[in-house]
DNA sequence: TGCCAGCGGGG
DNA sequence: GTGTACGCTGGCA
């Protein structure tokens, strides 16, 4: 039988261990696998004959057999005779590891930590995604939901198709009250289902806990029979994969204390025996696990998926603004201050909560879907053996130590430990007093460079370049390097030793060289692959080998890596850095040009032709000729040229890109570390910020982009600005009463609250919008909900927000472009205060601002307005305070 | 510049 | 389950 694997775990039956195999075959049909006969080991190095009288004394019971073997470690050609430990139980390992850590005859201990489950997997050469050829007989048994088998045989194949995934989303309505929404003292309201593939002919069903009817919609006496029906609905459709949105945080926490509260079977899983388990972790995260199906939540992939790709990045990720700005859809409109009314209303209030609820679900199913965001995790999980649930829930770690297992294992080494406490403490030691350099950053000259363009190089993939070519790597460094021919070892910039490759290859350096290798094989396929499905599946499958590939310098550098080793994670960027440093100085002697900013592995170079032909061929020219000398590992690559270049500062810049086209040349601004997509800031801050830039880079006309930023703040004052553009957003976490401090977002909700006291539950709704309006008092009491403001025609406090929201961002760059700020502002002394605050440079006399109460001196005005102590804030200068206006 | 505290999504 | 665990940002020293 055929089958590929989504999930697998162990259990452990009368002194027997049971591999188990989720998965489904061909057929699409969901198959489990049992594997009897494995058993959990482990490897010691010490005084062999201790060891052994030490087990049999202590743990006779629980060791099956004890072998000598010889294994290489760490460092360049460590070989060492060492015991290998199998046991009866994979759950006792880690007690016994722990006892034998304490003996002064142990060296060291390896592979004592590995999960059993990858254990196995990794001798079998498999892991999540593979197919495997199994031989077997079926087997009845009640402990699991699908079709068993028993596996005599389990064989790797070559398979290149995917089984489909069936996939089931939900979404949770609960009540509330005031002190928020806790499983202890709220119930479960209703339950949408949303399915992938039709369930006994409906696209998706409503389970409402009270007795009523509609389509799609079941209802229940009890909130318990909901529940249980709730379960076998899962059981039957018998999804793959179970998503929704935000559901590891907030629906599977509380459906399942509500179902311990209830006395509801949690066995909603394919094994019979265990329940669904959902654990607290950290202070704010919670994990689920359901044996044989996958959780995806779609809100913890979007979060994921904003880290790699900046386009994705949303100010707000509620479910209602990522569905705006992926389908441009949104939620029902139901405030959560309206559910309990509507739910002690008529049967349509009713209804209306329903189709909100299974509006939610279809969304997450369609995020999850639509934008495919499984597509790039299951192609880690194939890359690298990792398990899709694995994959889904840890970060890097887990995805390089699968990897890295098979690949020492199958080289005869044996892969460390995670550190223990006192090897991390000794670590950070080591590292305080040696010192971790990172990469070169040339400070840059700020200021717009825009009479010639600017030609952008980088090196591809520069640190797994440099392990590639120097073959660095925990198994080639050189613990005696005296003992070796200098001929035969690499030193690096650190003066760090590694035996050259010609000599042996490093295992790292193999394992990036074979992931390079697949990632240009299967570009190549791309190029005349036809099938969009089949395409997408190869784009997604480059992306994560290139993520591993770029992972691994990062994870020798991990204070708590396996592969931890100070002078490998120093080596790479001590060759990093003078190679970025030889090639400015090459370029700057060889071309004649200046290379005005450099950052890790990219440079940008000034060039010496405002031709933009010209200067196309230049880069091509400095790239194909400095790669010649860097040799046959290394590549600098001309990568594009800016039209203009604004440079305010390390890692703050933005260029104009200029790229040739059919009809011409193509434009396009780009941004770094100057973005202003924040939640803090309002929309006019980005947008004004935007345009300034946009006249800067295109029109290099500095003097419009002062005229136009000078019309934002007449539009400003004369109340010109539409009030959706200044609404400043800030969640509400607490107890309004609880807020000792004064904050503009709570003092809008007491106001709010106030006005409609009938309905206070909507304090709740956590995040308030409001707007600074004109008057007298603190800034906080100022705020004002806009849907208020506008009714009310109340005006707001322009000089707020050129203060506060339009001018900070602004600053840096005007003193970049050599601006002085009183441009802006003319000789008018209206707005004395902006004059003198923008004139900070060139009037020295100002210092900041002060308390006259306790003296203690401000930057900035506080937000409240006053001091902490209550007391009055005035100007301070070298003469002495002065009034605020 | 570096550390610490707090927050996010959900109802 | 041989599992013990997020990641950013603003405020402040």
């Amino acid at each position: 039988m055929l089958l590929q694997i989504l999930d697998c775990d162990y259990v452990y039956l009368n002194n027997k261990t049971i591999v188990r195999f989720f998965g489904k075959n061909e057929h699409n049909e969901p198959i489990c696998a049992f594997y009897e006969g494995y058993y959990p080991y482990f490897y010691v190095i010490g005084d062999n004959e201790k060891i052994t009288k030490f087990l049999e004394q202590n743990f006779k019971n629980d060791i099956l057999k004890i072998e000598e073997k010889e294994k290489y470690l760490l460092f360049y050609n460590i070989k060492r005779n060492v015991l290998k430990i199998y046991l009866f139980d994979p759950s006792k390992t880690s007690a016994i590891r722990d006892e034998l850590r304490k003996l002064s005859f142990i060296e060291d201990i390896f592979e004592a930590d590995i999960l059993f489950k990858y254990r196995f997997m990794c001798d079998h050469d498999i892991g999540g995604f593979s197919w495997i050829n199994i031989k077997c007989v079926p087997t009845r048994t009640s402990t699991v939901k699908v079709k068993t088998v028993n596996a005599l045989k389990i064989e790797k194949v070559n398979e290149n198709k995917d089984i489909s995934l069936k996939t089931l989303a939900f979404d949770l309505e609960t009540s509330f009250d005031d002190s928020g929404v806790d499983p202890e003292n709220n119930e479960i309201l209703m339950i949408s289902l949303v399915f992938s593939e039709k369930f006994n002919g409906s696209d998706s069903l409503v389970l409402v806990s009270k007795r009523i009817g509609g389509k799609d919609v079941i209802g229940f006496e009890s909130e318990k029979q909901m529940l249980e029906k709730f379960v076998d609905i899962v059981n039957e459709f018998d999804p793959d994969i179970m998503t929704g949105y935000n559901i590891q945080n907030f629906d599977f926490p509380f459906l399942i204390q509500r179902m311990d509260i209830l006395g509801v079977c949690k066995k909603f899983g394919r094994c019979n025996r265990k329940n669904v388990f959902c654990m607290k972790i950290g202070s704010n995260i919670n994990r689920t696990s359901i044996s044989g199906r996958i959780i995806a939540d779609s809100y913890d992939m979007i979060r994921k998926e904003e880290k790699i790709n900046p386009k994705m990045r949303l100010k707000r990720y509620g479910l209602g603004d990522v569905s705006l700005a992926f389908f441009n859809e949104t939620k029902i409109d139901v405030s959560y201050s309206q559910i309990p009314k509507l739910w002690n209303g008529s049967k349509e209030d009713i209804l209306k909560i329903v189709e909100y609820c299974r509006k939610d679900s279809v969304l997450a199913l369609r995020i999850l879907l639509e934008k495919r965001l499984l597509d790039k995790h299951i192609e880690l999980s194939k890359i690298t053996g990792t398990l899709l649930q694995d994959i889904l829930n840890g970060g890097e770690t887990i995805r390089i130590e699968t990897l890295i297992l098979k690949e020492f294992n199958s080289r005869n080494f044996l892969l460390p430990c995670k550190p223990i406490k006192s090897e991390i403490d000794k670590r950070i030691e080591q590292r305080n007093k040696v010192g971790l350099k990172g990469a070169f950053v040339l400070e840059p000259k700020p200021g717009l460079y825009n009479k010639y363009p600017i030609i952008v190089l980088d090196f591809h993939a520069m640190y797994p370049s440099i392990i590639n070519k120097f073959n660095i790597c925990p198994t080639t460094i050189i613990k005696n390097p005296e003992k070796y021919d200098k001929n035969d070892m690499n030193e690096s910039p650190i003066g760090a030793f590694f035996i050259k490759k010609e000599i042996k290859n490093g295992i790292i350096p193999d394992i990036l060289r074979n992931l390079l290798k697949q990632r240009s094989k299967t570009k190549k396929i791309m190029r005349t692959e036809k099938n969009e499905e089949v395409l997408r599946r190869l784009y997604s499958k480059q992306l994560g080998l290139k993520i591993m590939s770029n992972s691994f310098y990062g994870y020798m550098g991990f204070i708590v890596s396996r592969l931890y080793v100070m002078d490998i994670a120093n080596s790479i960027t001590s060759y990093g850095r003078s190679m970025i440093k030889d090639v400015k100085s090459d370029v700057e002697k060889r071309y004649d040009v200046n290379v005005i900013y450099a950052d890790t592995d990219s440079l940008m170079i000034e060039s010496n032709s405002n031709d933009i032909d010209k200067t196309f061929e230049l880069g091509e020219k400095i790239s194909v000729e400095i790669s010649k000398d860097l040799g046959e590992d290394i590549l600098l690559e001309f990568e594009k040229v800016f039209k203009s270049f604004f440079i305010l500062a390390k890692k703050r810049y933005s260029g104009l890109e200029i790229s040739k086209s059919d009809t011409g040349f193509k434009y396009k601004i780009e941004m770094k570390g100057i973005e202003t997509v924040r939640r803090d800031w309002c929309n006019l801050t980005s947008e004004s910020q935007n345009e300034f830039l946009n006249i800067i880079l295109k029109e290099g006309n500095i003097k419009k982009a002062i005229n136009y930023i000078k019309g934002v703040l007449l539009d400003l004052k004369s109340g010109n600005v539409p009030i959706e553009k200044l609404i400043i957003t800030k969640g509400i976490t607490k107890k309004i009463l609880s807020y000792k401090v004064i904050q503009p977002h709570v003092e809008v909700v007491k106001k709010m609250q106030m006005r409609n006291p009938v309905d206070s539950s909507f304090m709740y709704d956590k995040r308030i919008d409001y707007v600074i309006t004109k008057g007298v008092g603190l800034i906080s009491k100022r705020a004002e909900d806009p849907k208020y403001v506008k009714e009310n025609n109340m005006k707001i406090d322009s000089e707020y927000y050129i203060r506060n929201q339009l001018l900070p961002p602004l600053e840096r760059m005007l003193s970049a472009l050599g601006v002085d700020k009183s441009e802006l502002f003319g000789s008018d002394k209206q707005t004395s205060i902006l004059s003198i605050i923008n004139n900070k440079k060139s009037k020295p006399s100002f210092r900041g601002f002060i308390c006259i109460k306790c003296n203690k001196e401000f930057d900035r005005i506080p937000l409240i307005g006053i001091c902490e102590c209550g007391g009055e804030i005035k100007l301070l200068t070298d003469k002495g305070t002065v009034d605020r206006l």
